[in-house]
RNA sequence: GCCCCCGUCGUCUAGCGGCCUAGGACGCCGGCCUCUCACGCCGGUAGCGUGGGUUCGAAUCCCAUCGGGGGUACCA
């Protein structure tokens, strides 16, 4: 079996475009099957090399490996269109001499005042007029200056495959107009690379989009004609996977933020959480569970349970599901892949020395089971790491937690911990219980609140006792100190 | 207009004639746990678009209807 992902590189990765490219990944991987990758850039108006470079840096985040593509090769290359040129021009000629494809000179204007003459909408597009021109006909075109496109001759029957998403589809016969394959000045069209792309690949399965499921009769004829010619050895299945919706009603718009693959690598979804979440948009793997690794959804996935309902991206779920891959990472894992956020955001230098490392990997677990994407974790160990001169205690925390009740509070928690011998989060909690709540006799939730805001500068922290003891005695002191009215 | 696709909780889905007084997940609401926030656990909320058939029996089959979406390019 072979499947292929063939994207245009125009503008940045489309979540919908990638969960097109999982699951033919998981398809030629579950079947055991391969993967082509082909970079389908004809439309040299709006393609870009670097959006041909955020297609590969997208695959390679999300592991999605490819068997024949760019930078890998293969017996089929080359895989980028635009480096085909030569093939789609013989196979376009042997198209003409069989006949399956002719010469067409008529205008838009031409065809549209046609139809309209006829009473027709012309909104039923080309009317097949130049199916039949005669050969003096054609010369006099050519002689006005005319060169013609040309046309695949479409078969009077009705269209019908079998989708392997959406079962028995029938297009009838008359429907479609002959489609344009190659432009007058000699330039192929989609509508005639992809299929032949496909029929010299070798393709035998072609899942996509719905998007492009209302020109798959007409690929369907010219697979017809390449077979007839020579080309191709075997008509493709076809199977259309449902759109991935945003907000309304309306497919994700490429304009929207939001269907931005980087921007959720941005935000700090991994790989693992961001590939099961895109899994379930139209698939499932069993009707009690929906946490799974990409092993497993490679074992289980088949096509034909796919859906053909158009999936919503839900961000609220994708981050629950996100947060469950997070949890299920090996702390020291965890350490490591939250570096490059911590960095970005000023909280770790670039490259942060083998110290902070070490703290980092302390907190780690702590901070682990409360993120749903890594980028949650700046904030969270931003004290560890802030140094004194610097560090302050957010305002609003502060205005909440250091008032003047908290006075009493910092004193007595300071007078605990300046004499304990041992500076280890259990004796730090047994020390701050007796002052504060025995001694106090405060709620813990009062007890605690200035001295969390006093050393970790938030209201909401990891663990206090676990984060002062990381901090350090002189540091957690010192907050206290500072946090004392006056200072 | 014409062609095509789709229609189960707010959302993603399970469901292929009796196992459905419709299951799971996210969300939301309540509770437990608890030094905050999370995590975890327990409980609750909410759905077969509508109307006709077929059948002893329909979310599941048929027809109609309504709604949503896509296409109708010398873009992909």
């Amino acid at each position: 079996m072979r499947a292929r992902f063939c994207p245009s590189p125009t503008g940045t990765p489309h979540v919908g475009l990638i969960r097109t490219a999982l699951f033919n990944w998981a398809f030629a991987r579950h079947h055991g099957g391969s993967l082509v990758f082909r970079i389908e850039d004809t439309d040299a108006a709006r393609d870009t090399e670097e959006s041909y470079e955020a297609l590969l840096d997208a695959l390679r985040w999300l592991g999605l490996d490819w068997d024949e593509g760019p930078e890998v090769g293969g017996e089929f290359g080359p895989y980028r269109q635009s480096g085909r040129g030569e093939i789609y021009s013989d196979v376009a000629a042997r198209l003409l001499a069989a006949g399956e494809v002719y010469e067409a000179f008529s205008t838009n204007e031409e065809v549209e005042q046609r139809r309209r003459a006829a009473g027709q909408d012309t909104k039923l597009g080309y009317d097949n007029y130049d199916r039949d021109l005669t050969e003096e006909q054609k010369a006099a075109f050519r002689a006005e200056g005319r060169s013609p496109v040309l046309r695949l001759r479409m078969p009077d029957e009705d269209i019908t495959w079998h989708d392997l998403v959406r079962g028995e589809i029938t297009f009838k016969a008359g429907t479609i107009p002959d489609p344009v394959l190659v432009r007058a000045n000699g330039q192929p069209l989609y509508t005639l690379t992809n299929p032949v792309d496909d029929a010299l690949m070798r393709i035998t399965h072609v899942l996509r989009g719905e998007d492009l499921l209302p020109s798959t009769p007409r690929q369907i004829a010219l697979y017809g004609a390449l077979l007839r010619v020579g080309v191709a050895d075997v008509m493709p299945e076809f199977g259309h996977l449902p759109y991935v919706l945003g907000e309304g009603n309306k497919k994700l718009s490429k304009r929207d933020p939001t269907s931005n693959l980087f921007h959720y690598r941005d935000r700090g979804f991994i790989p693992e959480g961001l590939l099961n979440y895109l899994a379930l948009l139209g698939w499932s793997i069993a009707d009690d569970r929906d946490i799974f690794t990409v092993s497993e959804l490679v074992e289980a996935f088949e096509i034909t349970k796919v859906s053909a309902n158009p999936a919503r991206f839900d961000v609220k779920k994708a981050e629950a599901i996100n947060g469950t891959h997070v949890r299920a990472l090996a702390p020291d894992d965890f350490a490591r892949r939250v570096v490059p956020y911590l960095s970005a955001a000023g909280v770790l230098p670039a490259e942060p020395g083998e110290q902070r490392l070490a703290t980092l990997r302390a907190i780690a677990p702590l901070v682990q089971e409360r993120v749903t994407v890594l980028s949650d974790a700046t904030d969270m160990v931003r004290f560890l790491f802030a140094d004194e001169d610097s560090f302050a205690p957010e305002e609003a925390a502060a205005a909440k937690a250091l008032g003047p009740d908290a006075e009493p509070v910092l004193r007595a928690a300071l007078a605990a911990l300046e004499t304990l011998p041992s500076w280890e989060a259990s004796a730090i909690e047994q020390a701050l219980k007796d002052a504060l709540v025995e001694g106090l006799g405060l709620k813990p939730r009062k007890a605690f609140a200035p001295v969390r805001v006093a050393v970790t500068g938030r209201t909401v922290s990891p663990p206090l006792y676990e984060s002062m003891e990381l901090l350090g005695r002189e540091k957690s002191l010192g907050r206290l100190r500072r946090a004392l009215p006056g200072n």
